[in-house]
DNA sequence: CGAATCTTTGACAAGCATCAAGGGGTGTGG
DNA sequence: CCACACCCCTTGATGCTTGTCAAAGATTCG
């Protein structure tokens, strides 16, 4: 585990050094009043811990994960956020974690000062959205077992992405791994056995058909 | 694990019917402008799960415990919260969580309604520091080892509680546990082997006297 | 087609949960 | 004031779950 994730991280450190120098991403559409457009090739950093958090982010399309790097090389993954999603609001100047682009992806920036004075209300529905968020990620991480945090995972995916049977996953095994606090054999596994039991089929690796909703309820717990 | 929790939980939902009726606890000071004081008995209830969300809280003194009940009489704890602490600020009109009083504790009840509109600014605060909270306890249950997560426990309590060299603890070794996702028998395991190894002082069960923070927080990881 | 990356699977070891028993502190009743 | 009971905590023995190490299979991309 710490062999992938410490070459992973490296190679990100080394474009960070790049793309930190300015606002990175290419402009799409600025909108004045709305905000810019901004377009990510997949694995490109969005915005990296210790960063000035002056915007947020909203999805527009593909996927983004918020995530802290530990000292010896470890990442853990706090969130995935697909369209329409919020991401990056937070109440220090600086940015807490870091959010890189699963897949290619298009964001909009806004000014965290402009919307301050003006939409706080519409912002709190967002913060208190990011709360819940949050929370529901501890309570599925605090669960025993790695059966029940996959089998959570998968529902809560399939929820998010209104899918209906058949879930794209568009992250690596080794991102559900740092998203759950497992290893990537764990995860490997654990779907392994889901699919002997026919709870689940496993097409391709990124795409996951969900069999018996009812018996990964249960295994949720 | 699951006698201690089951046998807890029971207890307090046998408690949740008398105390649900109404608006629980009794009404020490009320402040029109301010919100009302309650005062809660130890381990006694403050909302349940399902609850109306009607009020959030402040708490005055005390410590307040914020959980989920699993099916299987697991209990997951989300938050300790202590003087100052916000909580049970949401955004449905029902409680997600529930909330008790680890000790004998005040609080503040605010209605979240005659707040909404008038300090939505200051409610964005709050709501982003639940959210921050709630990320850090994520990222500590993310963590692989049962030391790391028993060390990064105990920093974070000393540092919230300003305490210096001394931790007083308030909560069971059960809640440290389920606020960790371990048993019982580990946090104390863990606990006996970091005095063991000269780092913690335990002159009673719930006084923790810290005698190596860096040693600690090499081990928080 | 070949190289690189991601995923799966197996063997093994370590860490944690479980089961069980005993110790220590506190409160209550005799 | 002592004795007992209750609760919480600690410690030990054991087994399961998961992490680690290793290798091979699958997939993607040049």
């Amino acid at each position: 585990m710490k062999t992938q994730t410490a070459a992973n991280s490296s190679r990100i450190l080394v474009e960070r050094a790049i793309l930190a120098k300015a606002f990175a991403g290419r402009v799409v559409a600025p909108q004045p009043q709305m905000g810019s457009a901004l377009h990510f090739a997949q694995e490109r950093e969005i915005f990296a811990e210790g960063m000035s958090a002056e915007y947020f982010y909203k999805v527009v399309s593909g996927v983004v994960r918020i995530c802290k790097f530990l000292v010896d090389g470890r990442r853990q993954i706090e969130a995935f956020h697909i369209a329409d999603d919020i991401f990056g609001l937070e109440p220090g100047v600086e940015h807490r974690l870091s959010a890189e682009a699963v897949s290619d992806c298009t964001v909009i920036a806004y000014r965290k000062n402009n919307a301050d004075r003006t939409h706080s209300q519409d912002l709190l529905a967002l913060a208190l959205q990011s709360m819940v968020r949050a929370q529901d990620h501890s309570l599925l991480l605090g669960r025993r077992g790695a059966m029940e945090k996959v089998a959570g995972f998968l529902l809560n995916w399939v929820k998010k992405t209104h899918g209906h049977g058949t879930v794209s996953l568009a992250m690596t095994r080794q991102d559900i791994a740092d998203y759950l606090g497992l290893t990537i054999e764990t995860v490997s596994r654990t779907l392994s056995q889901l699919e002997r039991d026919k709870v689940i089929d496993l097409p391709s690796t990124r795409q996951i058909r969900l069999r018996n909703l009812d018996i990964l309820e249960d295994l949720a717990a």
